[in-house]
Parts: structure tokens; C-alpha cells; sequence
DNA sequence: GACCACACGTGAGTC
DNA sequence: TGACTCACGTGTGGT
């Protein structure tokens, strides 16, 4: 039997059959209405019989719209990583948050536009490190960063791993590879442990990044330097 | 007065007392438990009281629940773009929609995974164009585009151009350049007129694009062929 | 008055 | 048992 089945007594009918609710039973089976309605009804006036049939369609519209919201629900389960017996709240809950993710992600590619920077990603001669924030409007905290630097073999585990340690989960990942110079544009979501601080944390693993990448390429230039004036020396 | 408020006329309540539940009418105001309590249930059993108590902390948990929902659809409209008056299961279809839309987004990175591109997307020698559709199970239908060419400046316009033209909304974008050479990764959504034969318009459009490039290095790697060449029987 | 969407109180099921 | 989640039928206000 379904939940709530049995509670099947309006205030309209009590009044209308006048009776005591207490030895009215209609018992579990479905209501079977229309042999009630002639059982009780056909001695009553036709404008109760209208409300009974309103009362009727009342009930099944508001069934109908039941269905409706759950099953769209449903489809919310079946959609997002949860089983299906995660109740309501909790399936609204992650439904938010996924939602929330979303709309700041889009919110801080707008906020920190294109237009500013070159289409492409190009990146620049001079090294930088960039990290913006969303504003945290309740929602999860989303940083953007960019940086820009010499391009070297272990740039990305490094980074990979920088963004791992801080708990950031990457959302985004832009990058542009030119003629030996990288730039790198993230976009990442802070778990709830993290606060707005979490900014300067980013900010200096990405400058000790880039700083490595500029000596390392310092270093480059030196040797170079060294091999051509060794070569000179060898020359003369 | 709240809706439904004046329904407050349990089961429970009647067989205790039992009245006819047709004299029996508390009111349009919130039911005074505690003097209820006295009036009707001194003389009743201890059992009967506590199942009344539960009744009421039932009553108010449930009332907790549907709030702790409602809640969370408020936040649902706040961060959607729809008014604060859209149905719960108009809501709650546009929320499966945006919600769809990134699962479908993330399936697609994931299906085409970069572990078989090079991780920067770093153009390949030859021109190439590809495009993948997602398996459209009922969601959006979601199209990656990936395009290698001859770079040239009036590339971007006409992408975008192209896209705008099949209406197709661009959900990432990834491009890199190398060496006058580009690689460009797209995954757009298509709108509810599109069939998954659109695929056929999109990747023909882009090979024209591609086309296009390929003609004008052409032209280009004919014209310094010519120069050369007239320089030569000039200098000859 | 008909229709719609909502909040409510309640019975039933699950853990 | 109690704490909970759910579906149901209903009263009510808005169009």
C-alpha cells in the first residue's frame, strides 16, 4: 500500500455524509470514487458533486506535479556522482554546489576578460606570475592564475604537483608554447578548508616556479656564455 | 494565516478525544499544544501523551525538512539565471539542463583524453581536422573540435564566424601556437534544432578553413619560389 | 469557478 | 524505540 493512501478523509466528506470520522474507514484498497459517489452522493445537492470531482482532479494535478519534480530529480541523481538513494537535501546540496562551480568559473573567465590579454595566450619575454580571486559570494573560492616563464621538461609535474599539495583541483587549464617561452593559465577550486589567504600561498609556490625556470635558463645562458668564451680562448 | 494550517485535526487527535470530528474545529490559530494537552489528555494514558509529543516533534522535523529543501532551490534561483517566481520543477529542469551541460563537457574531455596528444597541444606538422560528438544520452548535444593549420590572423574571426553561423555556443576553448603553425581544441554545444548530423556541417565548414590556410601557404611558398627564382635569372 | 503551485500535517517505511 | 525521509491528500492564495 502506498504511504498516506489511508488518510483518504477530507473535511467534504465528513460534512457532506455528516458522519463521525472515527467509525469511517474506507480501507486500504484504492478509493474506488465513482461507486462512492453513488453510494453517498446521488442525495446530495449537484454542486457538492462538482466540489467532490474538483476535489478529485485537485488530488491528481497535484500528483501529476509530484511526479514532475521528482522525476527531474531523478535525473539529477542519475546525473551527478551519488547513488540513488541520496536523499533530497543532500542530492540539492550537491546540486548547488556543482551549479555554484559553474557560474564562478564562467564569472572569473568574464571578470579577468580576453580582451586584456593577447587572444592566444601568447606568452611574453618577461617572466610573471599572476593570481587573481573570485569574489567569494558564499560559494567555493576560485582563483585564476597565470603565469609566464621559460619552458622546461619538469614545468608541468612541478606545477601539477604544486597544485595537489594546496588542495587546489584544477577547473581549467589554458597554455600557449612559444619558441621556447611558456604562459599558463589556471583556473582552480579551493576546498572549503582554504580561505582568501590561500592566495598568497599560490602566489609564492608559483613565483618559486618561475623563479627556478629563470635560473635554471640563467644557468643556460652562463654555460653558454662560458662554452662560447672557452671557444674563443680555444680560437686565439 | 499559513496554508494548511487549519488542517491540524489528526487521526490521532479524534480517536483520543473521540469527537465528531464535524463539531470539532481548533481554529485558524497555531493549535495551542500545551494547554491541549491539558484540557484533553490529563486523564488519558501516558502511552497516548508521548505519541502525541511524537506527533508534534514530527510535525516540526518535517517542517525542518521541507525548509532545508526549499533552501537549497532558493540558492538554486539565486545563482540561475530565472527569477524568483519560476515553478520548483521549471527550476529544477533548467538545473538538469546546466548541470548536464558540464557532465557532458568533462565526459568529452575525459573520452578524448589528452594522454593521446601531446599534453600542451603543441601543432602537428600536417593539417588536420577532427571532430567528436558526445554520446547524446538525452542531454545536449556537445561537439570537440580539433583543427591544426598554417596560423594566419584572420583565422580566429572566421572560427568564430563559424560558429556563430551553426549556432553553436563555444564551452572551452585550448589553442597553442608554435612556429606559425596552431592547434586549436574546441568544445562547443549544439542548440535543441540540431541533430547529430550537424557534426557533418561543422567538420566540413572547418575543413574549409583549414583549406583556406593551406592555399594561402601555398600561394605564399609559390610567391617566394617566384621571387627567388626572379631573382635568380636577375642576378643571372 | 477553474487551474495552478505551494506549504502543511500525517501515515508509512527504513535504519 | 526514536530519528529520519518520503508520498499523499488537503487548504489556500494567486491568476
Amino acid at each position: 500500500m502506498l504511504p498516506g493512501a489511508s488518510s483518504e478523509k477530507s473535511e467534504l466528506y465528513r460534512i457532506m455524509t455528516g458522519m463521525c470520522s472515527t467509525s469511517f474507514d474506507v480501507g486500504s484498497s484504492f478509493l474506488p470514487s465513482d461507486s462512492f459517489d453513488q453510494a453517498f452522493c446521488d442525495s446530495s445537492s449537484e454542486s457538492a458533486q462538482r466540489a467532490l470531482a474538483a476535489l478529485r482532479n485537485h488530488k491528481e494535478a497535484e500528483k501529476r506535479r509530484r511526479e514532475r519534480i521528482n522525476s527531474h530529480l531523478d535525473k539529477l541523481r542519475s546525473i551527478l556522482p551519488c547513488s540513488s538513494k541520496t536523499d533530497k537535501a543532500s542530492l540539492l546540496a550537491k546540486v548547488v554546489e556543482r551549479v555554484r562551480e559553474l557560474k564562478q568559473e564562467a564569472a572569473m573567465m568574464e571578470q579577468t576578460s580576453r580582451k586584456t590579454e593577447s587572444y592566444c595566450l601568447i606568452p611574453s619575454e618577461s617572466d610573471e606570475v599572476t593570481v587573481y580571486s573570485s569574489s567569494d559570494d558564499g560559494g567555493r573560492l576560485i582563483f585564476k592564475a597565470s603565469l609566464c616563464c621559460e619552458d622546461r621538461s619538469d614545468l608541468m609535474p612541478e606545477l601539477i604537483g604544486i597544485l595537489k599539495s594546496l588542495r587546489l583541483k584544477t577547473l581549467r587549464a589554458e597554455m600557449c608554447t612559444v619558441g621556447g617561452r611558456i604562459r599558463n593559465v589556471l583556473v582552480v577550486a579551493a576546498d572549503s578548508e582554504h580561505s582568501i589567504e590561500s592566495i598568497h600561498f599560490l602566489q609564492s609556490a608559483l613565483k618559486g616556479l618561475v623563479q627556478k625556470s629563470s635560473d635554471t635558463s640563467a644557468d643556460r645562458s652562463k654555460r653558454r656564455r662560458m662554452a662560447a668564451s672557452a671557444a674563443r680562448q680555444l680560437r686565439s
